[in-house]
DNA sequence: TACAAAGTGTAGCCATGGTTACAATATTGT
DNA sequence: ACAATATTGTAACCATGGCTACACTTTGTA
């Protein structure tokens, strides 16, 4: 274990939750408008399972950060950023996703605890991930 | 009114992150405890880089939830439950950090990564991390 | 012993992510 | 056309986890 000057690794995880939240969402919008050809205040507080206040505070937050665009009383979509985030998230999940199953983990499981893992896993981590799922 | 299916898998992280905190202090306070004797703010401020501010306020919150024992200008120590909470989470931090190394990645990002993982990961995923340590 | 340095405490601020309650706007069905 | 319903917005609150600034104890040493 790294015993005396972590402090950096640490901060890192601060800084990871930090995007975590624009990640699960664009991936989430992304997946929406691909469904069901649009998606809403309400898709998303249904998707989440959290009240649509918090989604209409997120989403104003993704789109002044300019991963989104909104319109009053309409659907929402992705700017080119936050498409790219969107791919790019969605890469690192199917990743984890089938690099789980791969070591016997249960679908269900699975695609639970790829929603949890997939912020914290390192470029590094993530290419050891596929070499394993090609190998095998 | 969660419509149809996910929204579980979410609130699980959601949920998470909630004892994330208290999972990494104790274990933090365990180490420290074992390595020097004592854990004082100032170590667990040093240990995560962040203001003794913050520290004292999470300790305090701790210390409400019966996890750890303060006391004005003196160091903490942990209590019952605490202890069990810091093995518990040194366990799992140890074999995610092992199993990383067992498919290739660094030490270092291994450390790293492990932090951030340990907090998402299930116990039938960490069962199949164990398999496969024993296994190779 | 007295004083400077180190460690803690407290007040007050910010952002995020969550809530309920209520107001306003669209949509829909008869 | 218009009332009922669904959706969105806004206000006001809470907890967590950050911060700076400043006050207060302990500790160590000249």
């Amino acid at each position: 274990m790294p015993s005396k000057p972590p402090a950096q690794s640490h901060s890192r995880i601060r800084k990871d939750h930090a995007s975590e939240t624009a990640e699960d969402y664009v991936e989430a919008i992304a997946r929406l408008i691909e469904e069901q050809g649009r998606c809403r205040i309400t898709d998303l507080a249904a998707h989440f399972g959290v009240s649509h206040v918090t989604v209409t505070k997120t989403v104003a937050r993704l789109a002044k950060e300019g991963l989104v665009i909104t319109q009053p009383y309409g659907p929402m979509t992705l700017t080119e950023a936050g498409a790219r985030m969107a791919l790019e998230s969605q890469r690192r999940h199917e990743i984890v996703y089938q690099f789980l199953l791969s070591i016997g983990v249960s679908k269900a499981t699975a695609a639970d605890d790829a929603e949890g893992i997939e912020h914290h896993v390192s470029a590094e981590t993530l290419k050891c991930f596929q070499k394993y799922l090609e190998k095998k």
